[in-house]
RNA sequence: GCCCGCUUGGUGGAAUUGGUAGACACACAGGACUUAAAAUCCUGAGGCUCGAAAGAGCCGUGCCGGUUCGAGUCCGGCAGCGGGCACCA
C-alpha cells in the first residue's frame, strides 16, 4: 500500500540536501548564458505574509525552470532593512532598531526557508549593514562629484507627525504616505538627485521595455509628464525685468487677455510687500487645504496687482497681471498667461473679472463673423484667426510659427517641459543610510573622505521625544572640516530609504566586494531578466532604479541604461473579512462557516457578518499566516495553491477550500506514482530509447505526456502559471484513468516510466520537494534540481487523427474524426454524411462549404 | 475632468488570438467503501423546452448595434466595476 506522503519530513529532508550540495549557489560565468530573477525584496515588517509567498513562488517557478534549461541562474535574497517603522519599535518597546530589525530578518529568513526556495543565500544582503551602506555612500559622493547630487533650498513637504520631509512621491491626497497627516509647505536646505536630468531619457526608454506591462509604461509616462510648447518672456510696463511664462498654446497668444502668476511667485512676494491686500490674498491661498477635496470645492480666484504686461505681438497692448490662487509655483515657471475663448478655466476667469473673451482659433464649420463663446472654451483644431501673421493657419502650424517668431524677437522660444520633480532624498530619521557630507562654515557641504567610510550610525541614541535622534546625539555630528581642519558640522539627515533600493539588484552580483559593484559581475549579470513584484512600485521605486541606473554607468560603475529587461507585476491575495455584532474584527480561524453559506463565531456561537473580500491586512485581521499553512499542509501544498486558478497578474482569493483541494491533489499525486512503482518495479530502472510496436494505448498515454510538456513548458514561458497547473491536473488526471493491464508488457512499462519522469519533471518547479521525493522514487541517481528539463517530441504533440466541427450556417451540428490534413472533398462529404447536417440542410443544397484544414467545416446555405 | 484596464456557470477561471464556449479546479448533488465519520473512488451538472429514456431543439460570454460563412475574441455606442494622474497652463 503506497504510504501517506509526509511532506514535513519530506521537505525538510530536501531543503538540506540542496543546501549542503550548494544546489542554488551561482557564479558569474562568461562562457554560460546567464538568467537573473529577482523578486522585489522584502521589509522585514516581522512575519511573512500571503503576499510574500506568492511573490517569491513565482520567482522560484522561473529560477528552476530557468536552471533545467541550461540557464547560469541568480536568485538572490535580501532586505530592504531601513526604515520607519523600526524607530516606531524602538520608542513603542524599548527595542533598539538594529535588534528589532535583525531579529525580524532571522524570523523571516527562517520562514522563506521553509518554503523551500531556490535561492542563493550566499548573497544575502540587508541594507542596514554597514557592508551594503558603506558603498551606498560611496555611490552617493560620486553621483555629487559628477554634478548629480545637490543641496538646495526649497519649499518642501513636511511630514508633521513623523518629522521629516518627504519626497513629491510620497504625497498622497496632500497627505503624508506613512502618517496619513495633512501636509505642510516648510522652506529647507535639503539634498536633492538630479532625475530631472534624465526626464527626457527616462521617458524615451520606456518605449524599448517591451517585456513591461503596458500599463506601468504608462503610469511611469504620466508621472514624468512631458509638455511641449514655449517660453515666452513677457515685458512688463515701466521696468526692466520680464515675466516669463510657460504654455502649450503659443498658437493662442493673440486671444491673451491677462496674466496670473503663483502666489509664492517673486512677483507675487514682490506686490506683497507694498500692498497689503496682496499680502492678505497670498495668505489666504496658502491657507487654503491642498486635499483632494479641498482643491475641488475652492473658488479660482485672483487679486489684480498694479503690475501690467506687454503683448509680444500687439503693439501697446497691456495685460492685467493677476496673482491667482490656481497656478502651481512648482509646475513650468509658476505663471500662465490667460487666453478665456480656448481654455474653460481661464473662461471662468475672465467671466468672473469682466475680461475680454477673444476668440483666435475657428472652428471647422464656423463663420467668422458671427463665431462667439457662450460658456464653453473651444479647445478643438480648426483655424487661426484674428491673428497676425497666424491667420489661417491650422492649431500645430500655428504653434511652430508662434515659437519662430518669439525667438525671432527675443521674447521667448519653444520648449518641453516636464512634471518630474528631482528627487528630494534628506530625511531627518534616525533609521536610514547617513549622507556622507560634512558641513564647514567655509568650505561648504565637504564629502566625507573615502578613508572614513563607511560613516556609521552610532547605536547610543534615544527615541523619547520626536525628532531626529542624530541631531541631538551629543558628539556625533561635531567634527572636523575634511578640507580646512576646521570644527564642522557632520550631515544629520540620512537618505530616503528608496535609495537604498535603487541599486540593490546591481549589489546582489558581488555582494561582498570592497567596491560598489565589481563591474565585470555587474557586466555579466545585469540586467534583471525577470523582476517580479507588487504594481505598487510601478512608479516610485521602479523610477529611481531607473535613474540609479544611468547615474552608475555615467561614473563607470555599470554599462547599461535599463536595470530591469523584464517585469511582471502580481496582483494581491485577498481575503473574506470578518465582523462579530459589536462590529469588532474577526480573524479567519475566530469563525466557522455553514453550509447554508451562513458564518458563526466559533466560541460563542454568534453570527458573523461575512465582507468584502480584500487585500489582506492587520487592521481588518483577515489575514492567514504563511507559516501555518505550511505547518498544516507543507510548502509544496502552499505554492501550489498560489499558482492555482488565478491569473498571476490578477489578485486572487485565499480560501480554506481552495489549500485543502491543493493538499488532496499534493496527496493524490504521491499515490498515484508509488502505487505505480510499487505495481511495477521495473520503472525504477533508466529509461533507453523508445520501443517500437507500442500499443494504441501506449502511444496515447505517450501523446498526452508530450503535448503537456509543450504545453506547461509555453505557460511557464508566458507566466501563464495558473493555466500550467490546469495542464498538470489534466496529465494527472490521465494516468489515473490508465487501465494497469493495458500497459503491463514491456513497452507499456517503458511508457509509464516515462511518463512518470514527466510528471515530476513538470511539477518540478512548482513542487519541488513532492517533485524530488517522487524523482528519487524512480531510481534516479541524480537530483531533479540538476536534470534538465524535458523535451517535448514534435512527432508526438500532433495527432494523426483530428476532431472536426462541422457547422450549417455558422451553427455547431456535429463533430466527425479525420485524418490530419485530409482533402477537402474527403472533409466536404464525411461532413455532409453527418445525420445531423442534413436534418438542419432540410434538403436544401449547400451554396458553398468553407473549410478551415483540421478544424472546421462550415455548409452554408 | 484626462488616461488605462476589466465584465464568461453557484465560485476562481480556460478558450490554440476570428473557428466545437465553459478546459482545470473549488463548491454542490447522487452512489460505492465504512458500524459510523474522515479519507478515497465512481457518476452528474450553463439555462430553458420536449422526452420514460436515449436524445432532440432553442437560448447563452454586461447591454445595444455592426463587420463576417462564423464573434467571448474585431469595429461603433452605452452601462457597471477597478486602477493611474489631476487647479499641469
Amino acid at each position: 500500500m503506497p504510504s501517506r506522503y509526509n511532506f514535513l519530513e519530506t521537505e525538510t529532508k530536501w531543503q538540506s540536501v540542496w543546501a549542503e550540495r550548494g544546489s542554488f549557489r551561482t557564479e558569474a560565468d562568461p562562457k554560460r548564458p546567464k538568467y537573473y530573477v529577482l523578486e522585489m525584496f522584502p521589509y522585514p515588517s516581522g512575519r511573512i505574509h500571503m503576499g510574500h509567498v506568492r511573490n517569491y513562488t513565482m520567482g522560484d517557478v522561473v529560477a528552476r525552470y530557468k536552471r533545467a534549461r541550461g540557464f547560469n541562474v541568480l536568485h538572490p535574497m535580501g532586505w530592504d532593512a531601513f526604515g520607519l517603522p523600526a524607530e516606531n519599535a524602538a520608542r513603542d518597546q524599548k527595542i533598539h532598531p538594529a535588534r528589532w530589525t535583525y531579529d525580524n530578518i532571522a524570523a523571516m529568513r527562517a520562514e522563506l526557508k521553509r518554503m523551500g526556495l531556490s535561492l542563493d543565500w550566499k548573497r544575502e544582503l540587508a541594507t542596514c549593514h554597514p557592508g551594503y551602506y558603506k558603498y551606498q555612500q560611496q555611490l552617493f559622493l560620486d553621483f555629487f562629484k559628477a554634478g548629480l547630487a545637490y543641496r538646495g533650498e526649497a519649499f518642501v513637504n513636511w511630514d508633521p507627525v513623523d518629522h521629516t520631509v518627504l519626497a513629491n512621491e510620497q504625497v498622497i491626497d496632500g497627505r503624508g504616505w506613512r502618517s496619513g497627516a495633512p501636509v505642510e509647505k516648510k522652506k529647507l536646505s535639503q539634498w536633492f538627485l538630479k532625475i530631472t536630468a534624465y526626464a527626457d531619457e527616462l521617458l524615451e526608454a520606456l518605449k524599448g521595455l517591451d517585456r513591461w506591462p503596458e500599463k506601468v509604461r504608462l503610469m511611469q509616462e504620466n508621472w514624468i509628464g512631458k509638455s511641449t510648447g514655449a517660453y515666452v518672456r513677457f515685458k512688463l510696463k515701466d521696468r526692466a525685468d520680464r515675466l516669463t511664462i510657460f504654455t502649450t498654446r503659443p498658437d493662442t497668444l493673440f486671444g491673451a487677455s491677462f496674466m496670473a502668476v503663483s502666489p509664492d511667485h517673486p512677483l507675487a512676494e514682490e506686490a506683497a510687500r507694498s500692498d497689503p491686500r496682496a499680502a492678505a490674498f497670498i495668505a489666504e491661498c496658502r491657507a487654503a487645504g491642498t486635499s483632494e477635496a479641498a482643491i475641488e470645492a475652492q473658488e479660482k480666484k485672483g487679486y489684480r496687482t498694479a503690475l501690467e504686461a506687454l503683448h509680444p505681438f500687439i503693439k501697446d497692448k497691456r495685460l492685467p497681471v493677476y496673482i491667482a490662487n490656481f497656478v502651481l509655483m512648482e509646475y513650468g515657471t509658476g505663471a500662465i498667461f490667460g487666453c478665456p475663448a480656448h481654455d474653460q478655466r481661464d473662461l471662468d476667469f475672465a467671466r468672473k473679472y469682466g475680461l475680454d473673451v477673444t476668440p483666435v482659433v475657428l472652428p471647422p464649420d464656423a463663420d467668422p463673423g458671427s463665431f462667439a463663446i457662450a460658456e464653453l472654451a473651444y479647445t478643438e483644431d480648426g483655424a487661426i484667426y484674428n491673428s497676425g501673421f497666424m491667420n489661417g493657419l491650422g492649431v500645430e502650424a500655428a504653434k511652430m510659427a508662434a515659437g519662430a517668431r518669439l525667438k525671432e524677437q527675443g521674447d521667448g522660444e519653444p520648449t518641453t517641459i516636464f512634471r518630474l520633480r528631482d528627487w528630494l532624498v534628506s530625511r531627518q530619521r534616525y533609521w536610514g543610510c547617513p549622507i556622507p557630507i560634512i558641513h564647514c562654515e567655509k568650505c561648504g557641504p565637504q564629502p566625507v573622505p573615502a578613508k572614513d567610510l563607511p560613516v556609521k550610525l552610532p547605536d547610543d541614541v534615544t527615541f523619547d521625544q520626536p525628532g531626529n535622534p542624530l541631531d541631538r546625539h551629543p558628539t556625533w555630528k561635531h567634527v572636523d572640516c575634511p578640507n580646512c581642519g576646521a570644527k564642522a558640522r557632520r550631515e544629520t539627515d540620512t537618505f530616503d530609504t528608496f535609495v537604498d533600493s535603487s541599486w540593490y539588484f546591481a549589489r546582489f552580483c558581488s555582494p561582498r566586494a570592497d567596491v560598489p559593484v565589481e563591474r565585470d559581475k555587474v557586466d555579466y549579470w545585469l540586467p534583471v531578466d525577470q523582476y517580479i513584484g507588487g504594481v505598487e512600485h510601478a512608479i516610485l521605486h521602479l523610477l529611481y532604479s531607473r535613474f540609479f541606473t544611468r547615474a552608475m554607468k555615467l561614473t563607470h560603475h555599470a554599462k547599461l541604461d535599463e536595470p530591469f529587461a523584464g517585469l511582471f507585476t502580481q496582483g494581491m491575495v485577498l481575503h473574506e473579512s470578518y465582523k462579530d455584532r459589536a462590529g469588532q474584527w474577526l480573524y479567519p480561524e475566530e469563525v466557522e462557516k455553514r453550509p447554508d453559506g451562513g458564518a458563526v463565531h466559533v466560541k460563542t456561537g454568534q453570527a458573523v457578518e461575512v465582507g468584502r473580500k480584500e487585500v489582506m491586512s492587520k487592521s481588518k485581521k483577515n489575514v492567514v499566516p504563511p507559516a501555518r499553512i505550511i505547518e498544516t499542509y507543507g510548502a509544496d501544498t502552499a505554492r501550489w495553491f498560489v499558482l492555482s486558478d488565478s491569473p498571476p497578474e490578477r489578485d486572487m482569493e485565499w480560501t480554506d477550500a481552495g489549500v485543502e483541494g491543493a493538499w488532496r491533489f499534493t496527496q493524490r499525486l504521491w499515490r498515484l506514482a508509488e502505487g505505480w512503482i510499487e505495481a511495477f518495479p521495473a520503472l525504477k530502472e533508466e529509461l533507453g530509447a523508445a520501443p517500437r510496436d507500442l500499443s494504441a494505448d501506449a502511444v496515447a498515454l505517450r501523446r498526452a505526456a508530450h503535448k503537456t510538456v509543450a504545453a506547461v513548458t509555453e505557460d511557464i514561458e508566458k507566466f501563464r502559471f495558473n493555466s500550467g497547473v490546469a495542464k498538470i491536473y489534466a496529465l494527472a488526471n490521465t494516468l489515473s484513468d490508465v487501465k494497469p493491464e493495458a500497459l503491463a508488457d514491456a513497452g507499456g512499462l517503458w511508457v509509464r516510466k516515462e511518463a512518470l519522469d514527466i510528471l515530476a519533471q513538470l511539477i518540478g518547479p512548482m513542487l519541488p520537494h513532492l517533485a524530488e521525493e517522487i524523482w528519487l522514487s524512480l531510481g534516479h541517481n541524480r537530483l531533479l534540481v540538476e536534470t534538465a528539463w524535458p523535451e517535448a517530441d514534435p512527432t508526438l504533440t500532433i495527432d494523426d487523427v483530428v476532431t472536426v466541427a462541422v457547422q450549417v450556417n455558422g451553427k455547431l451540428r456535429a463533430t466527425i474524426s479525420l485524418p490530419r490534413d485530409c482533402d477537402r472533398a474527403a472533409a466536404e462529404a464525411a461532413a455532409l454524411a453527418e445525420p445531423a447536417v442534413q436534418r438542419a440542410l432540410e434538403g436544401r443544397n449547400p451554396k458553398k462549404v468553407i473549410l478551415v484544414p483540421n478544424r472546421i467545416v462550415n455548409v452554408v446555405v
